[in-house]
DNA sequence: AGCAAATCCGATCGCTGAGGTCGGCTTCCC
DNA sequence: GGGAAGCCGACCTCAGCGATCGGATTTGCT
């Protein structure tokens, strides 16, 4: 499993407060009982997304969520990594992207360098894979496929990029 | 995390048995020692390769294993399929390849179909960024990688599909 | 003021699966 | 026959996922 359920729960809390979305803000049982999701647990998945700027909040009565941003504007990549932390295809894997690229330190391979493992190159293709998957995909992506479907593949991308036709 | 050990210390076994290939059979020990893996483990994992027809076994004194195939023939998506089953983004993710396409079938929607949740879109473009990945490596990719570096970086690819530079 | 609706948050908890070990068996070369 | 190797089922430990609960706090409404 690539993904916990507090990345998809996450997810489909935005998908929903994105649609839902009207001035007022949404009361978080409101998404609970729509998208059939434990209450007390997207409590604490919306608390991540909140941290992260992706929503806000209104407390007391008539209180809930609101997103801070255009759904288009919201990425996946980011989304992914509030919910569940960086993405490492290995426990071996850190995303280093701060220095340079991504650095693939094994800890068996480490007492000897020996050079790098031959995973490495795997592992690093691998997360480039899923990289620019979610960051090719914006929330508002994810609004238009549930209602209509097409919508999503409209998007245009750069040439060489093109991803897979996903039918409903 | 994407892949388990099972799955990094199989491909490590395979670029392993890539290099000190001869004609002999390699003892699994001799791959321990090499890789410092826990032999015991290996049994286990190496199983799943004979298993899978990467590898044939000789038992007995003097016995080991030896590839069945070219590197070039071996695809990383037959082998981590083999070690770690199949990938799926999410648990609700089905790989249904057989029918049609992927299939998502969301335990918690799927009691009312109001459509697909959004997430579906998502987890398919990761799935198949990940798929793609494995797809285009083989293991004479890593191998060359291990040994030298560029090597991997030369082959030739459909245009539209360049996989990420990684330098050793 | 007081109630209800809502967010906020720390503590807890069961359980599955990853990751690895062990012991004993079989198989084969020398 | 002895030792080197593969084969295999049973077992064990433990981190972290996936929640749940109780209560505190904030706020709108009447």
């Amino acid at each position: 499993m690539i993904f916990t359920t507090k990345a998809e729960y996450g997810v489909r809390l935005l998908v929903d407060l994105g649609q839902a979305q009207g001035g007022d803000p949404v009361a978080l049982k409101a998404i609970a009982e729509r998208e059939h999701l434990p209450l007390a647990y997207l409590e604490r998945i919306v608390a991540l997304l909140r941290k992260a700027g992706f929503v806000e909040s209104t407390r007391g009565a008539r209180g809930g969520y609101l997103l801070t941003r255009e759904p288009s504007e919201i990425r996946m990549d980011e989304v992914i990594e509030a919910l569940d932390g960086p993405i490492a295809p290995m426990s071996c894997f850190i995303d280093d992207s701060a220095t340079d690229a991504h650095k693939v330190v094994c800890s068996h391979h480490a007492v000897d360098d020996t050079g790098p493992c031959g995973t490495k190159l795997l592992w690093t293709r691998v997360h480039g894979g899923v990289v620019r998957a979610l960051q090719q995909t914006t929330l508002a992506d994810l609004i238009a496929f549930e209602r209509g479907g097409v919508g999503a593949l409209e998007v245009r991308r750069p040439v060489g990029d093109e991803l897979p036709v996903v039918t409903a």
